[in-house]
DNA sequence: ATCGAAATATACTGATTGGTATAATATGAG
DNA sequence: CTCATATTATACCAATCAGTATATTTCGAT
């Protein structure tokens, strides 16, 4: 090692992360990349590979960002119905409150990458059943405590809750009117009893 | 008028169609439009004016057909139930047929375009409202008959489903395995009373 | 102080992009 | 038959694409 890397390789992936999540894979080019990384083009074929490879890069982080945030978002709650609630409303009031909706990565991901390459259609099912058991355990924990019944189905539940947050996600993307929103959310998470 | 066209521009907007559908906006070009609906590239623009505007016209197309596709299942079923059921099990039966799983044109657009052209932000919006609203009628119409419960929530069980509905769309293009499909369609679908 | 490896910046590649100019062809109106 | 017009086919445009060759700079090891 002799010369050492004057950028932020980490940073530098976040920003590349930031890119391709608004604008996607085939839009971002990358000129657009360099000039937000902040870096020169042979610098990021060097620590990168290629585009794709960057992109998946990108994702990965992404999906793992995403996944401990959630996770954490869960258990900081007293109440399951609570924390689920919290969950979808704070992704409702963070949609509305930017101005170009970036959605989920992963999601954008599926409609983009997911039926023309194995690699990313593996990689965000993987996500998306990871959400599930994710909610599965919250859901098992307010079953122990006693909050929820105990007939509940909680593999059933959990993966209607991902098809709900996935459905919820893709229509903030068009700026759908608030009340749509709330209320098909509300009677969604009425199916935790 | 002078010279007759030697395409059929009706059969020329579907083969265009099919393909914006499968590769969404930015990964087709109009090199493999025109490749497609077998014609030139001259007469594709005198036609269609330009690539936004085709694309825009084949998904006004697709909105129309799948509106009327959704509105015709949900008449022709004595049972309001098993008419959202069937609506579902198409659907899920459907993408599993295919090798590559197209999605559903409207929400490709919503995930690439909306955010980005506010003009494919309220095109893609208004159909999703439109659906809601075939929903909504389908509900009452199982009220009226007596089949469903009288005190049920039409506006927010129509657009619930909805959101379901693209949730499943979704998740369908990842080729998640059948049973976590099948399994969340069931428990979303008993929130009709 | 010198050498070599890695990171940098500039400039370039061939291929492809969306969009057109041009010229040949077809066809109905007069 | 002739002319005007619209459609066709070929060939082209500048711009941009992803990716790289080259040359310079940096800096630790010797």
């Amino acid at each position: 090692m002799v010369r050492q890397r004057e950028f932020d390789k980490e940073k530098a992936l976040d920003d590349a992360m930031e890119l391709f999540w608004e604008k996607g894979y085939a839009a971002t080019s990358i000129s657009d990349l360099t000039a937000i990384m902040g870096i020169q083009r042979p610098s990021l074929y060097a620590t990168f590979g290629d585009k794709e490879k960057l992109f998946e890069a990108a994702l990965r982080k992404y999906t793992n960002l995403h996944a401990s945030l959630i996770r954490t978002k869960l258990q900081h709650a007293t109440s399951v119905k609570e924390a689920f609630r919290n969950l979808f409303e704070e992704l409702i009031e963070e949609e509305y409150k930017n101005k170009v909706s970036k959605g989920c990565f992963c999601i954008n991901t599926i409609i983009e990458l997911a039926p023309h390459d194995e690699k990313f259609e593996i990689l965000t099912r993987e996500h998306e059943m990871y959400l599930s058991v994710i909610f599965q355990e919250t859901l098992l924990k307010g079953i122990k405590s006693g909050e929820l019944e105990s007939n509940l189905d909680v593999k059933a539940l959990a993966q209607a809750l991902v098809v709900a947050l996935i459905g919820i996600t893709v229509l903030l993307k068009s700026h759908l009117e608030r009340s749509f929103v709330d209320k098909s959310v509300t009677l969604i998470l009425s199916l935790i009893k």
